[in-house]
RNA sequence: GUGGACGUAGCUCAAUUGGUAGAGCUCUGGUUUGUGGUACCAGCGGCUGUGGGUUCAAGUCCCAUCGUUCACCCCA
């Protein structure tokens, strides 16, 4: 390789990388989605990134498969696709093996996801998406749970109930429209995402009016001035009964997926400076007859990696970084090193998880260096620390030391870590 | 796929009408040979994204290209 071609070392256009800091509130923020979804008792899954590709071609809006996924033929000539998005897979596996799992299932998994599209503000080509869902139950009350979980996610993040808003509607009032004003079956799903957009696109009513062939004012004028409905006033109160008041019915939600048919819903942050949708889910309840297999209903939703960071890094939520090392040995003579590292196994046993700097630098500059790591505790160990094993533990924060012996070292950190 | 903005040190950014490329932070060394953060001193660090063009002279102007970013399209 000639010098004059260095590899570059930024990442793939779309793609981040990870340093500590940034891993450190990524595991933060799957641990608050994955103890939720515990809290609420959901059993973790997960499945590989590789998909047939005609797992997307049928349901998901058409066209947008072959131009927006990362898709390509193996070796094998199988068409092969980077999920995209898991409901599809997840909806696999459950056809699957459905007699096997006991309904209501509540499942959930945090993966990682591929579009191939432009990159802008809270869209790259690689995320990561904390997936739930209930299947086998067509309630209210596994919609209301639902809703009720991503709201407890947000909570265990920070959130203020203010900074967000639920906003909820249902598919089924939509429907009863097109019904109602004797709109065809086939230009439904295409009515729909036009509706979807309507904030968005400019000759809305235009655009509209040429799907259904008919003015569009009426249905425009019947989903304005439809303010709620039965059913969303009873998933309110259910709501609020599980501590949720921050829902507001918003008949304008579609959501532009063709899979969903009843409720539907967008978390929305209400900060001015990051006034976006979230995310949000819905119930789907024919999606397993992709498979040849029986309706089972279900809902769900999906919840990103990074509109969640842009939310936290709005509202100032972000998690202060701590590493994971606890103590680091500060090695000053070379002839202490096979007793500091003696000690560090003993410490490990004891669940410390302890790291030997073995830099021989000067005393200083190894502690500047466990500063810099953010690591809380130093033990400086050298031939006085070897002839007389006892050891001063020095928290770097405060600048507090204690000298005690090794079989002290664990007790002392955990109670000071406590 | 369409449109705008921006590419200068590892990072954040300067550089007058075109006239020798600079600062802060970071990093390295020192003041301080077994104790960090603060302070002070010194140093490393650049083919100004890349390739062409205009000019006596280009970081600056023009063209192309690559990249980043924002918006649109689309949004699972």
């Amino acid at each position: 390789m000639s010098k004059d071609h260095k590899l570059p070392t930024d990442p793939y256009k779309g793609v981040r990388d990870f340093y500590p800091q940034d891993q450190f509130v990524q595991d933060y923020i799957f641990e608050q989605m994955r103890h939720g979804c515990e809290l609420f008792g959901y059993e973790e899954y997960n499945a590989s990134i590789l998909e047939h590709a005609e797992l997307y071609r049928s349901k998901t809006s058409e066209e947008i498969v072959n131009e927006q996924t990362y898709t390509f033929t193996d070796r094998g000539d199988r068409e092969v696709t980077l999920r995209p998005e898991m409901t599809p897979t997840l909806a696999r596996m459950v056809a699957a093996k459905s007699r096997e799992i006991p309904m209501p299932a509540r499942l959930f998994s945090i993966g990682n996801f591929f579009r191939y599209e432009r990159p802008q503000k809270g869209r790259i080509r690689e995320f990561w998406q904390l997936n739930a869902d209930i299947l086998g139950s067509a309630s209210i009350e596994a919609d209301a749970e639902i809703i009720a979980l991503a709201h407890t996610i947000l909570r265990s993040l920070g959130a203020d109930e203010r900074s967000f808003e639920i906003r909820v509607s249902d598919r089924r009032l939509l429907e009863s429209m097109f019904e109602e004003l004797g709109i065809p079956p086939e230009k439904r799903a295409e009515a729909t995402r036009i509706l979807d957009r309507r904030a968005k696109i400019e000759d809305f009513a235009e655009k509209l009016e040429s799907v259904i062939g008919q003015d569009a004012a009426v249905l425009i004028d019947r989903i304005d001035r439809t303010t709620s409905t039965a059913y969303l006033e009873e998933l309110r109160s259910l709501l609020l009964a599980r501590g949720v008041g921050n829902m507001i019915v918003d008949t304008k939600i579609t959501r532009g997926f063709d899979y969903y048919t009843g409720v539907v819903f967008e978390v929305f942050d209400t900060s001015g400076e990051n006034s976006r949708s979230l995310f949000g889910g819905g119930r789907y309840d024919n999606l397993m007859t992709l498979f040849g297999h029986e309706p089972i209903p279900a809902v769900g939703f999906g919840m990103g990696d990074v509109t969640t960071r842009d939310f936290l890094e709005t509202h100032n939520l972000l998690p202060a970084y701590v590493p994971g090392t606890e103590l680091m040995l500060c090695v000053i003579d070379q002839s202490a090193m096979a007793h500091a590292q003696k000690l560090a196994t003993d410490l490990r046993r004891e669940d410390v998880a302890v790291a030997v700097n073995i830099s021989s630098k000067k005393l200083g500059d190894q502690i500047r260096q466990a500063d810099k790591l953010k690591v809380p505790f130093i033990i400086a160990l050298g031939e006085k620390e070897r002839d007389s094993g006892q050891y001063t533990v020095k928290n770097l924060a405060t600048g507090h030391e204690l000298t005690t012996s090794a079989d002290r070292i664990a007790e002392h950190l955990f109670s000071s870590l406590g």
